[in-house]
DNA sequence: ATGGTCGGTTCCCGA
């Protein structure tokens, strides 16, 4: 029984943040990598620095300037597909099959905007209507599936630093916090996040750039996750964050999540 | 106290 190591990171814009995923690979050396926020058309992506490290197998949906995912990987994998969950041509999802056969999904869902309400924030629209998309895809989910990204809700109170000042700020409305729950219930899939870290511990995956010590005023909100099938729960051996990436140099708002299985 | 900072097709916009 081989153990895969994963990793997830929004990395805000793979070109920016070359150094420092070498620093990750570095440290912890996982078998497969996924990326949200690339931030680069597929013509344009880092390819040798990647072929150098050792992921030889690359699979990308980019586009220009915003958005994007990528798998790399250093273990063959077989590309899937690409689901437009945001119905409009945005790169946000690309999904493999791994060698066994379990498939693994790389999603970036939308922050939403800021303001909650669909009328006056057509985003924050988009955003739920990207989650029902994904409840109609995982109803009829019928092979064991990792999925893991940015899905841009902390859904539970122990998920921000203060649940009371961000019941209005979106990503831990009740509504999209309602929503998440809907998408995690409709395949019974496990938040490994807090299988390894229980409610209510502190548990977090973001801090904003804007915050003068990230560390000292610790508003953070976990909004990176990872959720397998449930058949696959009792072969996820580890996981964790890597809280301290938030202060390397030149960091990514978010921090990578490190997950591993024995599959 | 209602700001602040990133990145990119960069003097705006999305996050």
């Amino acid at each position: 029984m081989p153990t895969l190591k994963l990793a997830s990171w929004n990395i805000n814009s793979v070109r920016a943040r070359l150094p420092i995923v070498g620093q990750l690979i570095e440290a912890e050396a996982p078998d497969i990598i996924c990326l949200q926020e690339t931030k680069v058309r597929d013509s344009q992506f880092p390819h040798a620095d990647f072929e150098e490290a050792g992921y030889v197998h690359r699979y990308l949906h980019g586009q220009p300037m915003h958005h994007g995912v990528a798998i790399l990987s250093k273990v063959p994998l077989q590309e899937e597909r690409r689901y437009d969950w945001q119905d409009n041509g945005e790169a946000r999802h690309i999904g493999v099959r791994l060698p066994n056969g379990v498939l693994l999904e790389n999603v970036y869902i939308p922050a939403g905007g800021d303001v909650p309400d669909r009328e006056e924030n057509p985003k924050f629209g988009q955003k739920l209507d990207f989650y029902e998309r994904m409840i109609r895809w995982s109803e009829a989910l019928d092979v064991p599936t990792i999925m893991m990204g940015d899905f841009n809700i902390a859904p539970l109170e122990c998920d921000v630093w203060s649940h009371k000042q961000l019941l209005g700020v979106v990503s831990h409305t009740p509504l999209e916090c309602e929503t998440m729950e809907r998408l995690r219930a409709s395949n019974d899939w496990v938040d490994i996040g807090r299988e390894f870290v229980a409610a209510p511990e502190r548990l977090y995956t973001w801090w904003s750039y804007r915050a003068k010590d990230w560390r000292k005023s610790d508003r953070g909100r976990r909004l990176d996750h990872v959720w397998v099938s449930p058949e696959l729960k009792s072969q996820v051996k580890a996981h964790r964050v890597l809280e301290d990436a938030r202060s390397w140099d030149r960091p990514s708002d978010h921090i990578p999540l490190i997950t591993e299985l024995e599959l």
